[in-house]
DNA sequence: CGTATTTGACCCGCGC
DNA sequence: GCGCGGGTCAAATACG
């Protein structure tokens, strides 16, 4: 299944809020989706946590129903209100502004004979991701990225790397990467396209190619165990967001610590993080704490 | 020798 | 129409 990889875990979470015909929904089983992106969780639904796995599934069902995803208008006034002048305000717009390209795209339509003009329209139609990670975070995915091509930034200090998947010919997977000039440390990532093959259990002898790139890449886990140990980091992420989109001022310094907060290629669309999320979030902080998900994560 | 990276050239859209 | 900026291509080069 060629959605069966990390990151289109997330993106398909985030995007089912384009699913509104009720009828769709009511035979939709969370739970199982849950189990089938987190296997970890397997282990608590055979056990006498299910009560926990009950809270999950009846908060996290409503944001699913909501055909009505908060407009992302306020992101658009928020923009034109900040000072461009600004390389990290600019920075940030970038993000923000590739969230909403996201946000506002169509599924790519069936491929058929383009004019280059058309070729290169819909690409830039095309669904994008973005993620702020450590150094790090560069390598922690699965996928072999081959480096096609590296251009100055109008703008940033840093040039930004352009990198397509290397693990199937023809696939159309594509990485930006440029370091953030507000966290120097920090990257960019900016997903798009969809890869047309499975994720590769591991790298791939042609992965391994990647040399220098991936040389120092640090797995002190399973790819599995750090994706399910991103979760209370997650949550914890977006209470930091709940502040910070309170605060109509831009505080540098919070903001700093905020995106370091998001280090683990973490990104979730404007459209579900209302102030009901969040105070879902504070629940489930609460929740999670107290239970033996805390054991759990804290190995 | 096969594959990845580098880097200048080229293409395209957009704003003036 | 022209220049600019972003994205991609492809030849040259480096590496194992």
């Amino acid at each position: 299944m060629e959605e069966d990889w990390g990151l289109q875990a997330i993106v398909r979470a985030c995007s089912h809020d384009q699913c509104t015909t009720d009828s769709v929904l009511d035979q939709y089983n969370y739970r199982d989706d849950l189990f089938y992106d987190f296997p970890e969780f397997e282990e608590l639904k055979n056990n006498d946590c299910s009560l926990i796995v009950d809270e999950l599934d009846d908060r996290y069902k409503p944001f699913f129903h909501d055909p009505t995803p908060t407009p992302i208008s306020s992101f658009s006034s928020h923009l034109e209100n900040s000072d461009s002048q600004g390389c990290e305000v600019k920075l940030e717009q970038e993000v923000m502004l590739k969230v909403m390209e996201q946000h506002e795209t169509a599924p790519v339509a069936k491929p058929k004979a383009l004019t280059p003009a058309a070729k290169y329209k819909r690409k830039k139609q095309q669904k994008r991701v973005v993620v702020q990670v450590t150094s790090d975070g560069l390598s922690s995915d699965l996928w072999a990225w081959r480096k096609y091509g590296q251009k100055p930034i109008k703008g940033s200090p840093y040039p930004r790397s352009y990198y397509r998947c290397s693990s199937s010919k023809g696939c159309p997977a594509r990485r930006q990467v440029e370091e953030s000039c507000s966290d120097p440390g920090m990257y960019i990532i900016t997903y798009s396209a969809e890869h047309n093959h499975a994720q590769p259990t591991r790298r791939s002898s042609l992965a391994g190619t990647n040399r220098q790139k991936f040389s120092t890449l640090k797995r002190t886990c399973s790819d599995e165990s750090c994706v399910s140990s991103m979760h209370v980091d997650q949550v914890q992420s977006l209470k930091k967001i709940k502040h910070e989109k309170k605060d109509d001022t831009i505080d540098e310094q919070s903001r700093g610590q905020n995106l370091s907060g998001l280090d683990r290629e973490f990104v979730i669309e404007d459209s579900i993080l209302t102030e009901n999320f969040f105070e879902v979030l504070d629940d489930l902080d609460g929740l999670v704490s107290y239970s033996s998900l805390h054991g759990f994560y804290s190995q």
